[in-house]
DNA sequence: ACTATATATGAACAACTATTCATATGAATG
DNA sequence: CATTCATATGAATAGTTGTTCATATATAGT
């Protein structure tokens, strides 16, 4: 890291520095979307959003391995996206929140409107 | 991959894959929070969120190497999510896009209230 | 032209991550 | 209680990624 900058416009930096949210927070915002930031968590969390779904029906339908949707949903798991309700041996998995579906309407939303302009 | 699983619930999952997003607006969604999910990138879209600013500056107000400031501009322009401005040999970065404000208040909000619960 | 400055970029490296493979756990069933 | 089935998990590996360092490009000023 270096700190020889030579600063353009001062209050520029100052103003927006007071303005800018909490380091604390952005990490934490970071570290949500990247847990959205692979293809296969995406595609379970698209899954669980129609419905909720055993971890043996997810593999078989994303055409995955039961270990490495098992591992992505330990993933989900710990970041408090998904709960799961246990019957019998069949572990049953669904979203856990309500955000998340908000959040992946307005990225889809970006991305379609991308397509078109 | 394995294609050997038991299909314990064929309806269910057959309704699902029905209803699912396709493949590829999936993967781009994904490739977007990929962007997001860095905190290097996530704090320069903040400070975009609130001003202009140039190279120089952001790499003052985010305590950073010009060089490293410089790389992950270029990811965020690649993904069409910051544009660029050239006044004699400063550049200045700005956000391209309205809807990444929306994704990330609506991250922001998740956050906060994970925070309270 | 020469120098200083602002930004961009290629190569290298370290850190991280997703999948696979092997195996463990835990519950139902005969 | 041994076996089968659903899921979880640890270790290993291959691929990816962010930063640094060195350097290139481009523009302004002298």
């Amino acid at each position: 890291m270096e700190f020889e900058n030579t600063v353009i416009h001062e209050e520029v930096v100052a103003r927006v520095k007071e303005k800018m949210p909490q380091e604390e927070p952005i990490y934490e915002v970071s570290e949500l979307f990247k847990v959205f930031g692979d293809s296969t968590r995406s595609r379970i969390i698209c899954a669980l959003h129609i419905e909720e779904l055993c971890v043996n029906d997810l593999s078989t339908l994303l055409n995955m391995t039961q270990s490495a949707v098992s591992h992505q949903l330990r993933i989900l798991r710990q970041a408090r996206l998904v709960k799961s309700r246990k019957d019998g041996r069949v572990v049953y998995y669904s979203l856990d929140d309500d955000h998340i579906g908000e959040i992946f309407s307005l990225a889809f939303a970006h991305i379609m409107e991308e397509r078109e302009g």
